[in-house]
DNA sequence: AAGCATCCTGACCGATCGGTCAGCTTTTTA
DNA sequence: TAAAAAGCTGACCGATCGGTCAGGATGCTT
Protein backbone atom coordinates (compact mmCIF):
# COMPACT_ATOMS: atom_id res chain seq x y z
CA UNK A 1 0.00 0.00 0.00
CA UNK A 2 1.33 3.31 -1.12
CA UNK A 3 1.81 6.42 1.62
CA UNK A 4 -1.52 8.34 1.73
CA UNK A 5 0.20 11.29 3.01
CA UNK A 6 2.18 11.40 -0.42
CA UNK A 7 1.61 14.86 -2.11
CA UNK A 8 1.03 12.93 -5.13
CA UNK A 9 -2.72 11.49 -5.69
CA UNK A 10 -3.02 7.48 -5.95
CA UNK A 11 -4.28 5.87 -9.14
CA UNK A 12 -7.38 5.18 -7.41
CA UNK A 13 -7.84 9.00 -5.50
CA UNK A 14 -7.35 10.66 -9.26
CA UNK A 15 -9.52 8.53 -11.11
CA UNK A 16 -12.56 8.98 -8.63
CA UNK A 17 -12.17 12.50 -8.73
CA UNK A 18 -12.06 12.14 -12.38
CA UNK A 19 -15.67 10.21 -12.58
CA UNK A 20 -16.59 12.76 -9.29
CA UNK A 21 -16.32 15.66 -11.62
CA UNK A 22 -17.56 14.49 -14.50
CA UNK A 23 -20.45 12.71 -12.78
CA UNK A 24 -20.98 16.06 -11.35
CA UNK A 25 -21.60 18.22 -14.72
CA UNK A 26 -23.88 15.01 -16.58
CA UNK A 27 -25.97 14.85 -13.79
CA UNK A 28 -26.23 18.94 -13.25
CA UNK A 29 -27.55 19.22 -16.44
CA UNK A 30 -29.54 15.87 -17.29
CA UNK A 31 -30.67 15.24 -13.70
CA UNK A 32 -30.80 11.84 -12.33
CA UNK A 33 -32.91 9.83 -14.91
CA UNK A 34 -31.57 11.80 -17.86
CA UNK A 35 -27.94 11.52 -16.93
CA UNK A 36 -26.14 8.03 -18.06
CA UNK A 37 -22.94 6.07 -16.81
CA UNK A 38 -22.00 5.79 -20.67
CA UNK A 39 -21.89 9.53 -20.86
CA UNK A 40 -19.84 9.99 -17.61
CA UNK A 41 -17.52 7.50 -18.46
CA UNK A 42 -16.81 9.35 -21.28
CA UNK A 43 -16.60 12.65 -19.49
CA UNK A 44 -13.88 11.22 -17.46
CA UNK A 45 -12.26 9.48 -20.62
CA UNK A 46 -12.72 6.13 -18.92
CA UNK A 47 -14.55 2.46 -20.17
CA UNK A 48 -18.16 2.51 -18.41
CA UNK A 49 -17.29 -0.50 -16.74
CA UNK A 50 -14.70 1.14 -14.52
CA UNK A 51 -16.72 3.97 -13.62
CA UNK A 52 -19.33 1.03 -11.88
CA UNK A 53 -16.22 -0.59 -10.42
CA UNK A 54 -15.06 2.33 -8.59
CA UNK A 55 -18.69 3.99 -8.03
CA UNK A 56 -20.65 0.63 -7.41
CA UNK A 57 -23.97 2.14 -9.05
CA UNK A 58 -25.22 5.03 -10.43
CA UNK A 59 -27.76 5.58 -7.27
CA UNK A 60 -24.64 5.17 -4.82
CA UNK A 61 -22.85 7.75 -7.22
CA UNK A 62 -25.50 10.72 -6.92
CA UNK A 63 -26.35 10.46 -3.44
CA UNK A 64 -21.90 10.63 -3.11
CA UNK A 65 -22.06 13.92 -4.83
CA UNK A 66 -25.08 15.24 -2.83
CA UNK A 67 -23.77 15.10 0.22
CA UNK A 68 -20.31 16.46 -1.19
CA UNK A 69 -22.79 19.39 -1.89
CA UNK A 70 -24.25 19.98 1.51
CA UNK A 71 -21.18 19.61 2.98
CA UNK A 72 -19.78 22.46 0.78
CA UNK A 73 -22.88 24.51 1.80
CA UNK A 74 -22.20 23.26 5.70
CA UNK A 75 -18.90 24.81 5.87
CA UNK A 76 -19.44 27.86 3.76
CA UNK A 77 -22.38 29.30 5.74
CA UNK A 78 -21.16 29.68 8.77
CA UNK A 79 -23.15 30.01 12.97
CA UNK A 80 -23.82 33.28 13.51
CA UNK A 81 -25.13 34.36 16.95
CA UNK A 82 -27.72 37.29 18.13
CA UNK A 83 -24.49 39.47 18.97
CA UNK A 84 -23.47 39.60 15.78
CA UNK A 85 -24.00 42.70 13.67
CA UNK A 86 -26.92 42.19 11.02
CA UNK A 87 -25.30 43.91 8.31
CA UNK A 88 -22.09 41.97 8.30
CA UNK A 89 -23.62 38.49 9.02
CA UNK A 90 -26.38 39.14 6.09
CA UNK A 91 -23.32 40.86 3.47
CA UNK A 92 -21.36 37.56 4.34
CA UNK A 93 -24.09 35.04 4.06
CA UNK A 94 -25.09 36.97 0.83
CA UNK A 95 -21.34 37.03 -0.41
CA UNK A 96 -20.71 33.26 1.49
CA UNK A 97 -23.72 32.18 -1.23
CA UNK A 98 -22.75 34.12 -4.50
CA UNK A 99 -18.82 32.70 -4.30
CA UNK A 100 -19.94 29.06 -4.12
CA UNK A 101 -22.40 30.08 -7.15
CA UNK A 102 -19.22 31.33 -8.86
CA UNK A 103 -16.95 28.19 -7.41
CA UNK A 104 -19.22 25.17 -7.34
CA UNK A 105 -22.12 26.18 -9.87
CA UNK A 106 -22.43 22.40 -11.39
CA UNK A 107 -23.45 21.32 -7.77
CA UNK A 108 -25.74 24.20 -7.42
CA UNK A 109 -27.36 22.78 -10.87
CA UNK A 110 -27.13 19.20 -9.38
CA UNK A 111 -29.21 20.27 -6.24
CA UNK A 112 -31.74 21.99 -8.53
CA UNK A 113 -32.38 19.20 -10.64
CA UNK A 114 -32.64 17.37 -7.22
CA UNK A 115 -35.63 19.86 -6.02
CA UNK A 116 -37.42 19.98 -9.46
CA UNK A 117 -37.24 16.42 -9.06
CA UNK A 118 -39.33 16.80 -5.57
CA UNK A 119 -36.34 16.17 -3.57
CA UNK A 120 -36.47 12.04 -3.71
CA UNK A 121 -33.05 11.84 -1.91
CA UNK A 122 -32.84 14.89 0.04
CA UNK A 123 -36.43 14.67 1.66
CA UNK A 124 -34.95 13.45 5.14
CA UNK A 125 -32.01 16.89 4.56
CA UNK A 126 -34.75 18.99 3.95
CA UNK A 127 -36.81 18.18 7.16
CA UNK A 128 -33.70 18.06 9.36
CA UNK A 129 -30.64 19.94 9.13
CA UNK A 130 -31.85 22.26 6.75
CA UNK A 131 -34.81 22.82 8.74
CA UNK A 132 -32.84 23.32 11.56
CA UNK A 133 -30.33 25.92 10.30
CA UNK A 134 -33.19 27.97 8.64
CA UNK A 135 -34.67 28.27 12.27
CA UNK A 136 -31.94 29.22 13.79
CA UNK A 137 -31.63 32.08 11.49
CA UNK A 138 -35.17 32.90 11.66
CA UNK A 139 -34.98 33.41 15.77
CA UNK A 140 -32.27 35.52 15.07
CA UNK A 141 -33.53 37.90 12.71
CA UNK A 142 -36.88 38.05 14.57
CA UNK A 143 -34.58 38.87 18.08
CA UNK A 144 -32.82 41.67 15.78
CA UNK A 145 -36.49 42.90 14.48
CA UNK A 146 -37.19 43.47 18.02
CA UNK A 147 -34.48 45.27 19.07
CA UNK A 148 -34.97 47.27 16.06
CA UNK A 149 -31.94 46.75 14.03
CA UNK A 150 -34.05 45.74 11.22
CA UNK A 151 -37.43 45.99 9.62
CA UNK A 152 -40.04 43.10 11.05
CA UNK A 153 -40.10 41.30 7.83
CA UNK A 154 -40.66 37.53 7.39
CA UNK A 155 -37.29 35.82 8.60
CA UNK A 156 -38.17 32.27 6.35
CA UNK A 157 -38.95 34.74 3.40
CA UNK A 158 -35.68 36.12 3.79
CA UNK A 159 -33.61 33.35 3.96
CA UNK A 160 -35.45 32.34 0.37
CA UNK A 161 -35.04 35.79 -1.40
CA UNK A 162 -31.50 35.19 -0.32
CA UNK A 163 -31.13 31.44 -1.60
CA UNK A 164 -32.95 32.21 -4.81
CA UNK A 165 -31.35 35.66 -5.65
CA UNK A 166 -27.72 34.13 -5.06
CA UNK A 167 -28.71 30.59 -6.97
CA UNK A 168 -29.58 32.37 -9.61
CA UNK A 169 -26.05 32.84 -11.04
CA UNK A 170 -25.48 29.09 -11.44
CA UNK A 171 -28.82 27.56 -12.07
CA UNK A 172 -29.79 30.01 -14.77
CA UNK A 173 -26.10 30.93 -15.68
CA UNK A 174 -27.27 30.09 -19.52
CA UNK A 175 -30.55 32.00 -19.44
CA UNK A 176 -28.17 34.62 -17.80
CA UNK A 177 -25.28 35.12 -20.77
CA UNK A 178 -27.90 34.48 -23.68
CA UNK A 179 -29.62 37.63 -22.63
CA UNK A 180 -26.62 39.88 -21.97
CA UNK A 181 -24.78 38.61 -24.74
CA UNK A 182 -21.80 37.23 -22.84
CA UNK A 183 -19.74 33.82 -23.28
CA UNK A 184 -19.57 33.41 -19.60
CA UNK A 185 -20.17 35.83 -16.55
CA UNK A 186 -16.22 37.77 -15.25
CA UNK A 187 -15.51 38.08 -11.74
CA UNK A 188 -16.28 41.15 -12.50
CA UNK A 189 -20.34 40.14 -13.18
CA UNK A 190 -20.35 38.25 -10.02
CA UNK A 191 -18.53 41.16 -8.13
CA UNK A 192 -21.32 43.63 -8.83
CA UNK A 193 -23.89 41.14 -8.95
CA UNK A 194 -23.19 40.64 -5.01
CA UNK A 195 -22.90 44.39 -4.47
CA UNK A 196 -26.01 44.80 -6.21
CA UNK A 197 -27.60 42.14 -4.09
CA UNK A 198 -26.13 43.22 -0.89
CA UNK A 199 -27.34 46.71 -1.00
CA UNK A 200 -30.59 46.23 -2.50
CA UNK A 201 -31.51 43.53 0.31
CA UNK A 202 -30.21 44.89 3.19
CA UNK A 203 -31.87 48.46 2.54
CA UNK A 204 -34.83 46.53 2.05
CA UNK A 205 -34.51 44.66 5.15
CA UNK A 206 -33.95 48.43 6.88
CA UNK A 207 -30.48 47.18 7.94
CA UNK A 208 -28.12 50.07 8.13
CA UNK A 209 -25.07 49.08 6.30
CA UNK A 210 -21.96 49.34 8.56
CA UNK B 1 -66.57 17.30 -39.27
CA UNK B 2 -67.30 18.11 -35.83
CA UNK B 3 -68.13 22.07 -35.26
CA UNK B 4 -65.07 23.47 -33.81
CA UNK B 5 -67.45 25.93 -32.25
CA UNK B 6 -69.33 23.65 -29.93
CA UNK B 7 -68.21 24.03 -26.21
CA UNK B 8 -67.62 20.60 -25.98
CA UNK B 9 -63.96 19.97 -27.03
CA UNK B 10 -63.18 17.77 -30.33
CA UNK B 11 -61.73 13.49 -29.13
CA UNK B 12 -58.66 14.91 -30.53
CA UNK B 13 -58.93 18.18 -28.50
CA UNK B 14 -59.24 16.87 -25.36
CA UNK B 15 -56.89 13.85 -25.09
CA UNK B 16 -54.15 16.17 -26.94
CA UNK B 17 -54.64 18.93 -23.68
CA UNK B 18 -54.22 15.49 -21.49
CA UNK B 19 -51.08 14.33 -23.49
CA UNK B 20 -49.60 18.13 -23.06
CA UNK B 21 -50.66 18.46 -19.40
CA UNK B 22 -49.25 14.76 -18.61
CA UNK B 23 -45.89 15.46 -20.75
CA UNK B 24 -45.77 19.21 -18.21
CA UNK B 25 -45.56 17.35 -15.60
CA UNK B 26 -42.78 14.36 -16.22
CA UNK B 27 -40.60 17.06 -18.56
CA UNK B 28 -40.82 19.57 -15.18
CA UNK B 29 -39.77 16.89 -13.09
CA UNK B 30 -37.16 15.07 -15.24
CA UNK B 31 -36.20 17.39 -17.69
CA UNK B 32 -35.92 16.30 -21.69
CA UNK B 33 -33.71 13.33 -21.40
CA UNK B 34 -34.82 11.44 -18.11
CA UNK B 35 -38.36 12.27 -19.34
CA UNK B 36 -40.08 8.78 -21.12
CA UNK B 37 -43.20 8.91 -23.49
CA UNK B 38 -44.19 5.74 -21.51
CA UNK B 39 -44.36 7.35 -18.46
CA UNK B 40 -45.76 10.40 -20.09
CA UNK B 41 -48.59 7.99 -21.67
CA UNK B 42 -49.21 6.26 -18.38
CA UNK B 43 -50.02 9.74 -16.82
CA UNK B 44 -52.44 10.80 -19.58
CA UNK B 45 -53.79 7.13 -19.11
CA UNK B 46 -53.33 6.49 -23.13
CA UNK B 47 -51.30 4.07 -24.66
CA UNK B 48 -47.53 5.17 -26.04
CA UNK B 49 -48.66 4.47 -29.47
CA UNK B 50 -51.56 6.79 -29.41
CA UNK B 51 -49.14 9.81 -27.63
CA UNK B 52 -46.82 9.45 -30.51
CA UNK B 53 -49.69 9.73 -33.09
CA UNK B 54 -50.81 12.56 -31.39
CA UNK B 55 -47.59 14.41 -31.24
CA UNK B 56 -45.42 13.02 -33.52
CA UNK B 57 -42.29 12.81 -31.52
CA UNK B 58 -41.00 13.51 -28.39
CA UNK B 59 -38.92 16.81 -29.66
CA UNK B 60 -41.83 17.82 -31.20
CA UNK B 61 -44.33 17.60 -28.21
CA UNK B 62 -41.08 19.19 -26.12
CA UNK B 63 -41.11 22.47 -28.23
CA UNK B 64 -45.06 22.98 -28.41
CA UNK B 65 -44.63 22.70 -24.29
CA UNK B 66 -42.04 25.29 -24.38
CA UNK B 67 -43.09 27.54 -26.61
CA UNK B 68 -47.01 27.47 -24.66
CA UNK B 69 -44.83 28.82 -21.76
CA UNK B 70 -43.06 31.35 -23.33
CA UNK B 71 -46.40 32.58 -24.75
CA UNK B 72 -48.25 32.07 -21.29
CA UNK B 73 -45.42 35.00 -19.55
CA UNK B 74 -45.53 37.04 -22.88
CA UNK B 75 -49.21 37.63 -22.42
CA UNK B 76 -48.58 37.86 -18.68
CA UNK B 77 -46.08 40.52 -18.40
CA UNK B 78 -47.62 43.20 -19.76
CA UNK B 79 -45.29 46.78 -21.46
CA UNK B 80 -44.82 49.65 -19.89
CA UNK B 81 -43.53 53.14 -20.56
CA UNK B 82 -41.77 55.89 -18.84
CA UNK B 83 -44.97 58.37 -17.85
CA UNK B 84 -45.59 54.84 -15.85
CA UNK B 85 -45.07 55.10 -11.60
CA UNK B 86 -42.14 53.16 -10.84
CA UNK B 87 -43.89 51.26 -7.88
CA UNK B 88 -46.98 50.34 -9.46
CA UNK B 89 -45.10 48.48 -12.31
CA UNK B 90 -42.45 47.24 -10.25
CA UNK B 91 -45.42 45.85 -7.67
CA UNK B 92 -47.07 44.54 -10.84
CA UNK B 93 -44.20 43.01 -11.82
CA UNK B 94 -43.78 41.38 -9.33
CA UNK B 95 -47.28 39.83 -8.55
CA UNK B 96 -47.58 38.87 -12.19
CA UNK B 97 -44.92 37.16 -11.68
CA UNK B 98 -45.68 35.83 -8.61
CA UNK B 99 -48.90 34.70 -9.70
CA UNK B 100 -47.46 32.73 -12.56
CA UNK B 101 -45.58 30.68 -10.14
CA UNK B 102 -49.02 30.04 -8.37
CA UNK B 103 -51.30 29.05 -11.15
CA UNK B 104 -48.60 27.31 -13.98
CA UNK B 105 -45.53 25.76 -11.36
CA UNK B 106 -44.91 23.08 -14.04
CA UNK B 107 -44.69 25.81 -16.81
CA UNK B 108 -42.00 27.41 -14.46
CA UNK B 109 -39.75 24.42 -13.99
CA UNK B 110 -39.89 22.97 -17.41
CA UNK B 111 -38.32 26.17 -18.40
CA UNK B 112 -35.81 26.18 -15.21
CA UNK B 113 -35.11 22.28 -16.81
CA UNK B 114 -34.29 23.93 -20.21
CA UNK B 115 -32.33 26.51 -18.58
CA UNK B 116 -30.21 23.63 -16.33
CA UNK B 117 -29.71 22.25 -19.66
CA UNK B 118 -27.92 24.92 -21.35
CA UNK B 119 -30.80 26.11 -23.19
CA UNK B 120 -30.77 23.77 -26.35
CA UNK B 121 -33.89 24.63 -27.74
CA UNK B 122 -34.58 28.11 -26.14
CA UNK B 123 -30.77 29.53 -27.69
CA UNK B 124 -32.78 31.45 -30.14
CA UNK B 125 -35.40 32.89 -28.11
CA UNK B 126 -32.97 33.77 -25.36
CA UNK B 127 -31.39 36.22 -27.41
CA UNK B 128 -33.81 37.48 -29.54
CA UNK B 129 -37.55 37.88 -28.13
CA UNK B 130 -36.34 37.98 -23.98
CA UNK B 131 -33.44 40.00 -24.71
CA UNK B 132 -35.38 42.83 -26.27
CA UNK B 133 -37.77 42.45 -23.24
CA UNK B 134 -35.18 42.60 -20.62
CA UNK B 135 -33.31 45.78 -22.81
CA UNK B 136 -36.54 47.66 -22.61
CA UNK B 137 -36.79 47.71 -19.33
CA UNK B 138 -33.96 48.49 -18.35
CA UNK B 139 -33.98 51.54 -20.50
CA UNK B 140 -36.78 52.98 -18.53
CA UNK B 141 -34.98 51.90 -15.06
CA UNK B 142 -32.26 53.76 -15.57
CA UNK B 143 -34.51 56.70 -16.92
CA UNK B 144 -36.47 56.64 -13.67
CA UNK B 145 -33.13 56.28 -12.06
CA UNK B 146 -32.07 59.50 -13.42
CA UNK B 147 -35.86 61.18 -12.90
CA UNK B 148 -34.52 60.18 -9.10
CA UNK B 149 -37.64 58.09 -9.08
CA UNK B 150 -35.61 55.08 -7.99
CA UNK B 151 -32.07 54.42 -6.94
CA UNK B 152 -29.34 54.06 -10.00
CA UNK B 153 -29.32 50.25 -9.20
CA UNK B 154 -28.11 48.15 -12.32
CA UNK B 155 -31.56 47.24 -13.94
CA UNK B 156 -30.37 44.24 -15.60
CA UNK B 157 -29.47 42.77 -11.90
CA UNK B 158 -32.65 43.90 -10.53
CA UNK B 159 -34.72 41.92 -13.14
CA UNK B 160 -32.77 38.96 -12.33
CA UNK B 161 -33.54 39.40 -9.18
CA UNK B 162 -37.07 39.82 -9.52
CA UNK B 163 -36.68 37.04 -12.00
CA UNK B 164 -35.13 34.39 -9.56
CA UNK B 165 -37.13 35.45 -6.23
CA UNK B 166 -40.75 34.76 -8.28
CA UNK B 167 -39.60 31.70 -9.95
CA UNK B 168 -38.22 30.29 -6.78
CA UNK B 169 -42.15 29.64 -5.09
CA UNK B 170 -42.49 27.52 -8.36
CA UNK B 171 -39.04 25.75 -8.95
CA UNK B 172 -38.21 24.85 -5.52
CA UNK B 173 -41.45 24.31 -3.80
CA UNK B 174 -40.15 20.97 -2.55
CA UNK B 175 -37.36 22.51 -0.46
CA UNK B 176 -39.75 25.51 0.66
CA UNK B 177 -42.90 22.69 1.57
CA UNK B 178 -39.69 20.42 3.20
CA UNK B 179 -38.01 23.35 5.43
CA UNK B 180 -41.40 24.95 6.59
CA UNK B 181 -43.13 21.51 7.16
CA UNK B 182 -46.07 22.24 4.79
CA UNK B 183 -47.68 19.78 2.50
CA UNK B 184 -48.31 22.60 -0.23
CA UNK B 185 -48.01 26.34 -0.78
CA UNK B 186 -51.39 27.87 0.39
CA UNK B 187 -53.06 31.09 -1.08
CA UNK B 188 -51.94 33.04 1.96
CA UNK B 189 -48.29 32.10 2.01
CA UNK B 190 -48.33 33.04 -1.79
CA UNK B 191 -50.00 36.38 -0.80
CA UNK B 192 -47.72 36.85 2.40
CA UNK B 193 -44.25 36.21 0.24
CA UNK B 194 -45.85 38.29 -2.59
CA UNK B 195 -45.99 41.65 0.23
CA UNK B 196 -42.89 40.29 1.41
CA UNK B 197 -40.98 40.63 -2.00
CA UNK B 198 -42.91 43.74 -2.78
CA UNK B 199 -42.18 45.73 0.46
CA UNK B 200 -38.31 44.72 0.47
CA UNK B 201 -37.57 45.10 -3.12
CA UNK B 202 -39.21 48.30 -3.69
CA UNK B 203 -37.35 49.82 -0.24
CA UNK B 204 -34.14 48.45 -1.66
CA UNK B 205 -34.40 50.29 -4.73
CA UNK B 206 -35.34 53.82 -3.09
CA UNK B 207 -39.16 53.70 -5.04
CA UNK B 208 -41.17 55.31 -3.66
CA UNK B 209 -44.65 53.11 -2.54
CA UNK B 210 -48.05 54.23 -3.46
C1' DA C 1 10.60 -15.76 -9.13
C1' DA C 2 6.39 -17.13 -7.15
C1' DG C 3 2.15 -16.11 -5.05
C1' DC C 4 -1.50 -13.11 -4.23
C1' DA C 5 -4.52 -9.21 -4.11
C1' DT C 6 -6.03 -5.43 -6.53
C1' DC C 7 -7.15 -3.13 -10.85
C1' DC C 8 -9.36 -3.11 -14.98
C1' DT C 9 -12.47 -4.14 -19.10
C1' DG C 10 -14.87 -6.50 -23.17
C1' DA C 11 -18.73 -9.14 -23.66
C1' DC C 12 -23.02 -9.86 -22.27
C1' DC C 13 -27.78 -9.63 -19.68
C1' DG C 14 -32.78 -8.27 -19.47
C1' DA C 15 -35.24 -3.97 -19.55
C1' DT C 16 -36.45 0.14 -21.57
C1' DC C 17 -35.73 3.82 -24.88
C1' DG C 18 -37.97 6.63 -29.20
C1' DG C 19 -40.14 5.53 -33.14
C1' DT C 20 -42.53 2.77 -37.13
C1' DC C 21 -46.14 0.33 -39.20
C1' DA C 22 -49.66 -2.93 -40.57
C1' DG C 23 -54.10 -3.45 -39.79
C1' DC C 24 -58.13 -2.93 -36.99
C1' DT C 25 -62.15 0.12 -35.49
C1' DT C 26 -64.84 4.21 -35.78
C1' DT C 27 -66.57 8.24 -37.99
C1' DT C 28 -67.61 11.04 -41.98
C1' DT C 29 -68.87 11.54 -46.66
C1' DA C 30 -71.18 10.45 -50.93
C1' DT D 1 -75.26 1.64 -47.35
C1' DA D 2 -70.92 1.49 -49.36
C1' DA D 3 -66.62 3.82 -49.79
C1' DA D 4 -63.29 6.81 -47.86
C1' DA D 5 -61.07 9.05 -44.12
C1' DA D 6 -59.58 9.43 -39.60
C1' DG D 7 -58.58 7.41 -35.17
C1' DC D 8 -56.20 4.05 -32.80
C1' DT D 9 -52.92 0.31 -31.06
C1' DG D 10 -50.23 -4.22 -30.48
C1' DA D 11 -46.20 -5.90 -32.19
C1' DC D 12 -41.94 -4.95 -33.44
C1' DC D 13 -37.29 -2.37 -34.64
C1' DG D 14 -32.39 -1.11 -33.51
C1' DA D 15 -30.24 1.50 -29.86
C1' DT D 16 -29.19 2.33 -25.31
C1' DC D 17 -30.08 1.77 -20.44
C1' DG D 18 -27.88 0.10 -15.56
C1' DG D 19 -25.49 -3.60 -14.06
C1' DT D 20 -22.79 -8.30 -13.88
C1' DC D 21 -18.95 -11.18 -14.51
C1' DA D 22 -15.15 -13.94 -16.17
C1' DG D 23 -10.73 -13.35 -16.83
C1' DG D 24 -6.61 -10.72 -18.29
C1' DA D 25 -3.27 -7.04 -16.63
C1' DT D 26 -0.73 -4.98 -13.00
C1' DG D 27 1.76 -4.29 -8.81
C1' DC D 28 3.19 -5.54 -4.08
C1' DT D 29 5.04 -8.97 -0.70
C1' DT D 30 7.84 -12.67 0.43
Amino acid sequence: MSDPNLPEATVRERNLQRILEAAEGVFARHGYRGASIQAIAAAAGLPKSNVLYYVGSKRKLYMTLLERTMQRWNTALSDITVDDDPASVLEGFIRSKMRLSQTHPLSSRLFANEILQGAPFLQASLRGDMREWVESRTKIFRLWADQGLMDPVDPVWLIFLIWSATQHYADFEAQITGITDRTRLSDRDFASASDFLCQVILKGCGVKAR
